[in-house]
DNA sequence: GTTAGCACTCATTTGTCTTGAGTGCTAATT
DNA sequence: AATTAGCACTCAAGACAAATGAGTGCTAAC
């Protein structure tokens, strides 16, 4: 059977009548409700190929259709128009003056989900690539030593260590500066056995705080792992419906807080360049189990050398994708912009 | 009218009986399962006597009793009765290793909502008392400036600055140990307008940094009123029929998840002497308006100093304050003896 | 190829009836 | 005077049947 023109109208039309309404939609609504001028019975015979096709069922005998996943994953790759609106607005609220990285992200992830009206997440970059930019460690008191690392991205991290042994505060200051020399600019991968040994030989009876230092240095750079991400708009799921069967809505929202599930989901496409732009997963195409009622879009933002996380958008499988779509490509530019002057 | 003891013993076994059941409790129910040996007739006598006092109702005429809220509050204040159990548990649990406080209030999060089956959320501590123990510029690139705040309590702030004129070397270091040594041990209350002219005396061309860095100073040790706050546990709401009907659930999970509505409630009573230990708010009690449904039981902790935080619990009104009471009371002495050896 | 028409399906809504848990009141019992 | 048995009454919730109506597929006419 053949994909023809009208068939893609009836489709099209079916799925965004379905994304208002969240109702099936009947043969007598698309044919007064589009400029086909086809009488229902003439669409109903269109709708019995379509679900030939498998891109719309009917959920009972008696109803109209719903797009399948397969429907969907069609008008996603292929008949989606971009549109351009809802620019000015994004320009305005990304004015306001914000200092800090974290601040800015739970602020986008809330304009996101206000904006939208679907669950949004936001992953924090992970530097897992980015290079050592500065390194200093400071006595605190009389056994502590405090380790500050800045790495590439401006993004600071302390650890408080206890040291095993006296060390005089020139000692510190040497090891400090040596350590920081030695480090600066180097990327995880960078920092080999070789090194570590030569640091080490270099600090002599202090080896064992260079190895701490270390560790809080990995720590800083990789976070471990420990992607943090910031979520808005989990209530936004009851209103739909659809997911809004108990146990349906229980686990999305349960998921959106526990968070550590959407790691997996945000970071998984980090490294990949064929991925790098916006993802759609309908349905049982995203990994997290709790979601596969739903839809989820993603994209990658990168602020500086490598330094990247992912926003996703967690909806219904009849989200408007058309808008998710442009929203994120609108709040990618202003990252972009925000942060090449920077 | 009087209470009874007759009378308390019936209430106490509807408070309980419908804690279990979330069903209106029938006049039969309380005359098998009590040990009263007393009709169901003269059950129903005393329950209409509770109810004119205001202390149970019926949903509608044909139903059995609930507690009013004015119910519960006799109940929590003068019925409860202190039990001792659950602590092996928890000392088990508290037992592993955590390094980071942040880390450790969310892990405390998500045992508290796994144990009792209610919403948690709690405060990390808030420093507005706090001392500076440590500070440090130090030069970062060319032009800017890592300022590195850390207060009692052990909790690090970093800012960076940009300097709008050079700085020499020396110039930071001399800059930094004055500083240092100037607000070591201040809190913010003491470093005041004389103060802060004379440092800025002392630094001459560098007045501004100065501000600059006191300003950062300020927003480590205030924290600019933003308390983190984590929440676990939101889907447990699900639990409670009545509080599943749709707009409840909603407005309760999205106040979690917003957080910043929670603040209140949580920091409400953390200066206030009388308030220290354990608060109950039953309904509508409680200043958040969409838990007016909700019952939240509130545990002030206090690690170090002034260094105090609030542990909230929020269910249904018929939670097992018992149980909520012993756990937190619990995890409040576990608290306790985790800081007070570090 | 398109459409009008019709018989058919079936989820949903509406209305009616029944059930049963629970009450309040009164009169008998202790 | 307190307790209890008994009975009439109320009302939410469940069961069932009928009515509704949105939607379909098929056939025959245009």
């Amino acid at each position: 059977m053949e994909l023809d023109e009208r068939k893609v109208k009836i489709l099209k039309a079916i799925i965004q009548n379905y994304q208002e309404t969240g109702e099936p939609v009947g043969s007598r609504t698309i044919s007064k409700y589009t400029d086909l001028n086809l009488s229902s019975a003439t669409i109903r015979n269109e709708m019995a190929d379509l679900e030939e096709m498998g891109l719309i069922v009917q959920p009972h005998t008696s109803a109209g259709r719903i797009p399948t996943d397969q429907g969907y994953r069609l008008y996603v790759d292929q008949l989606m128009a971009d549109k351009d609106k809802e620019v000015a607005q994004i320009k305005d609220f990304m004015v306001q003056k914000v200092d800090r990285l974290e601040q800015l992200l739970r602020q986008i992830a809330r304009f996101l989900a206000a904006n939208t009206n679907y669950a949004t997440m936001i992953s924090a970059p992970s530097v897992s690539n980015s290079k050592v930019k500065f390194l200093q460690l400071s006595r605190m008191g009389e056994d502590k030593l405090l380790v500050t690392v800045v790495v590439e991205g401006n993004i600071v991290k302390n650890t408080i260590l206890d040291m095993e042994r006296h060390m005089s505060d020139d000692d510190i200051l040497h090891l400090s500066f040596h350590l920081n020399n030695t480090l600066n600019g180097l990327t995880m991968a960078q920092i080999n056995l070789g090194l570590i040994t030569k640091l080490k030989e270099v600090a002599g009876p202090n080896a064992d705080v260079v190895e701490k230092v270390l560790e809080a240095v990995a720590d800083a750079i990789s976070m471990e792992g420990e992607v943090p991400i910031y979520t808005s708009g989990a209530t936004n799921i009851f209103k739909y419906p659809e997911l809004t069967t108990d146990d349906t809505a229980s686990q999305i929202i349960g998921t959106l807080e526990e968070k550590q599930q959407l790691a997996e989901l945000l970071t998984a496409n980090l490294n990949d360049e064929d991925k790098q732009g916006i993802q759609i997963y309908i349905g049982n195409e995203n990994s997290v189990q709790a979601m596969k009622d739903c839809s989820v879009v993603t994209a990658t933002y990168e602020l500086k050398d490598g330094l990247q996380g992912t926003i996703g958008i967690v909806g219904p499988k009849r989200m408007d994708y058309d808008k998710v779509v442009t929203v994120l490509k609108n709040v990618m530019a202003q990252l972009d912009t925000m942060f090449k002057k920077d």
